[in-house]
DNA sequence: GCCTAGGATGGGAACGGTTCCATAGATCTC
DNA sequence: GAGATCTATGGAACCGTTCCCATCCTAGGC
C-alpha cells in the first residue's frame, strides 16, 4: 500500500529489474497480453509496478505505436453554453473509450484555429472534434488528407470530407415557426450572428426565408448582426421592430443562445414586456426560465450530439470505417414552451 | 505556397536528407538555437521544412527533454460558469507561455478525479492546476512529491504543498454583509453546499457566522444543501425562512453561483418577490440582470484568478522558484448592486 | 527417441526527437 | 608558421515504449 515514492518517475525497465523479468514482458502485461504471460510472471510484474509506483509513459507509448490516445477538440467560444455541454459530453465519450481530450479554444478567430489545429497535429491526436468556423484552411486539409479523421459540430464544409454532426436546422425552424404561430404571432423578426462561414446558421436563415415564402398570412424581417454586450446595433434593431405599427401580433425568433441572450438584455432595456411581444430562442440555458414570463426555447440534445461526434470518429479510426464516405447526422430539437410566448 | 501534402507526417530526418544536413541542424534550426546556424544553411532549412509540410512531433520532443510542453488542468464541474471562465484565461495564460491545456472534467467525483490525476501524470505535465475536490490523494501526493508545480484554485489543502489562488473569501462575505446592512436587511439566510472538502466554501461559512456573531442588530441562519434542480430540501428551507414572523427584513445570501441559480428558481417557484426579500450571490453570471429586478452580485476576478495560476506554475518551473515556500494569492470580489436587494 | 509445434520469455531495433562530443576548417596569437 | 581558439557542422547515444524475431523448453505425434 505505502508505496515509497520514487523521486521521479519509474521506467519499464526499472520495473522489470525489480520483477526479475524483461522489458518485454512488462510491455506485454501493460498492454493487454497477459494471457500470454504465466500467472507467476503477471503476479510478478504487478508486485513491481505497485512497490514502485509505476505509470507508463504516454508519451513515449504514442511515439512508438503512433497511438497517442488523445483527441482534439476545436471550440469556437467555450464561454458559450452549448458549447460547453457538447464538449462535456465528447469528454465523458472520449474518456469512456479510453482516449483523452486536448480542448483548444479559438475564440473565433481564424488565425488561432489555424494555429491549433497545428498544435493538435503535432501531438498526434488520432482524431479531431471541430465546433469552429473551420474555414476550409491549409491546416485542416492537410490534418484530413493525412488520414486524421474529422467531425464537424454543428456546420459543414464543402471541401474537406469529414463527418458532420448537429442539429435538424430546418426542422427546428419549422418547429419555432409553427409555434410561433400556433400561438398567434404574425409578424415575426429573426435575429442572428452573422452567418457567413457557419453553415449552420445558414440553413436557419434560409428555412426562415423560405418559412415567411409559404405563408402568405406571415410577415417578417431578419437582422444579422455582431452580438456583443449592450450593442448599440442590435438595440436600434430592436426598437425599430417593436415600435413600427403593426396589426399583426409580433415575435423574435433568436437564432442561438448568445442572440437569446443578447436580445433578453436589449429588450429587457428597451422595457418591453415578454408574451405581448414573443420571444423564442434556440438552444435551452439554465436560466430561461427566470428571465421574466420564462424564454421559450428549443433545446438542442447536446448529450447525444457529443456522443455522436465521438461515435463517428472511432468508426473512423478502425481500419474498416477508415474511408467510408462522410456521414451526416442530425438530430431534432426539443420545444420548452414557457411565458415569453403565451400573450 | 502550394506544398505536396505528404501522406503521412514528415520527420526530421526527411526534412534533413531533402536540405542535405544532419538531422541535428535542424534540430537546432527548430530549438531556437539558430544563431549557431550559417544563414545558408538556416535558408535551406527553411526551405525543406515547408516543401514537406514538417510540423515536429511533440510526442517525441516531450520524451528526451521531458518537456511536454502540457500542462493539466482538473476542473470539478466543467459546467460552472466560473469554472469555464477561469478555464478560459488559464488556457490563454498557457498558450501564451508556449504550453497546452490538457483538461479533466471530474464531475465533482473523488474517483474520477483520481483517475485523471493518473492521467495526467502518465502524459508528463509539467504543471498542475486543481479546481475540484482536490483531497489529498495519493495521487495528489505523488504528483507533489515527484516535483510537479501543483496550483490549488479556490480550495486550500493542509496536506500538500501547493500555491492556492482564488477569492479573498471573508472579505467577499463581508461585501456582501455590508451591503445587505446598509440595504436595510436585517435578517439573512445564507445558503451553500455542504462545506466538506471545498476549504473556500468553509471559509465563506465561517466568516459568515462571526459576522453574524459580531452584530447584535442582525439575526441569521444557514443552510448547507446538495444543489440539484428542483430540489424539495431547498424549497423547503426557503419556504420556512420567507414565511416565518419576521419583523426584520429579510435577505438571502447565496455561496455561488451554482447556489444563486438554484435559490432563483426556488423563488421564483414559491412566488416570492425579490428586492422585498433581498436576493445576494457570489459569483457574477451573465442572466444575472434578467431576473426579475435584476439579481445582486458578487463578481470574481476570474480573468486574474486564471492568470495568477499560471503564473504561479511558471515560476516553479523555473529553477530558482522551484521549491519556493507555498503562496497563496488572493483577489476581492467586486459588487455588483442590482434590484434583487433594493427594497 | 527424434522431430516438430507451440507456448513462454528475452534481446534488440525501431519511433522522432535532443544533446553531448568530436571534427574540420577558419581565424588569431606570438 | 605552428599551436591555440573558435565556429559551423555532423555522428551517435539516449529518452521509454512497442514489436518483431530468436531462443529455450515442454509436450505431442509417429
Amino acid at each position: 500500500m505505502s508505496s515509497l515514492p520514487a523521486a521521479s518517475h519509474s521506467t519499464i525497465l526499472e520495473v522489470a529489474r525489480d520483477a526479475g523479468v524483461s522489458k518485454t514482458s512488462v510491455s506485454r502485461y501493460l498492454g493487454g497480453e497477459r494471457h500470454r504471460l504465466s500467472p507467476a510472471m503477471q503476479a510478478r510484474i504487478a508486485a513491481a509496478i505497485q512497490r514502485l509506483g509505476y505509470r507508463p509513459n504516454q508519451m513515449a507509448r504514442g511515439l512508438k505505436g503512433g497511438r497517442s490516445k488523445l483527441i482534439g477538440m476545436l471550440v469556437a467560444d467555450i464561454r458559450n453554453p452549448f458549447s460547453v455541454t457538447v464538449l462535456h459530453s465528447v469528454e465523458q465519450a472520449c474518456r469512456a473509450r479510453g482516449f483523452s481530450l486536448l480542448v483548444c479554444n479559438t475564440d473565433n478567430d481564424p488565425d488561432q484555429e489555424r494555429n491549433h489545429l497545428a498544435l493538435l497535429a503535432s501531438y498526434r491526436v488520432e482524431g479531431v472534434v471541430i465546433n469552429a468556423a473551420g474555414r476550409p484552411s491549409a491546416e485542416l486539409k492537410a490534418l484530413a488528407e493525412q488520414g486524421t479523421p474529422i467531425v464537424l459540430l454543428d456546420r459543414s464544409l464543402s471541401d474537406v470530407d469529414a463527418d458532420v454532426v448537429g442539429l435538424d436546422n430546418a426542422g427546428a425552424i419549422d418547429m419555432a415557426m409553427d409555434h410561433l404561430l400556433e400561438r398567434g404571432y404574425r409578424n415575426v423578426l429573426y435575429v442572428s450572428e452573422p452567418p457567413e462561414g457557419a453553415s449552420s446558421r445558414q440553413r436557419r436563415l434560409e428555412r426562415f426565408r423560405q418559412r415567411l415564402a409559404q405563408a402568405p398570412e406571415l410577415t417578417g424581417e431578419t437582422a444579422c448582426l455582431a452580438m456583443q454586450r449592450d450593442s448599440d446595433a442590435l438595440r436600434q434593431a430592436l426598437h425599430g421592430f417593436v415600435s413600427r405599427e403593426s396589426p399583426a401580433p409580433r415575435a423574435i425568433l433568436c437564432a442561438n443562445g448568445n442572440v437569446t441572450l443578447q436580445v433578453a438584455h436589449a429588450l429587457n432595456a428597451l422595457g418591453v414586456s415578454l408574451g405581448e411581444t414573443g420571444l423564442l430562442g434556440i438552444d435551452e440555458l439554465d436560466w430561461c426560465a427566470l428571465a421574466g414570463p420564462g424564454i421559450t426555447t428549443l433545446a438542442q440534445p447536446t448529450e447525444a450530439i457529443g456522443q455522436a461526434a465521438v461515435e463517428s470518429l472511432m468508426q473512423r479510426l478502425a481500419p474498416p470505417g477508415r474511408q467510408a464516405p462522410p456521414r451526416r447526422t442530425e438530430y431534432a430539437a426539443r420545444l420548452i414552451a414557457r411565458g415569453s410566448t403565451h400573450r
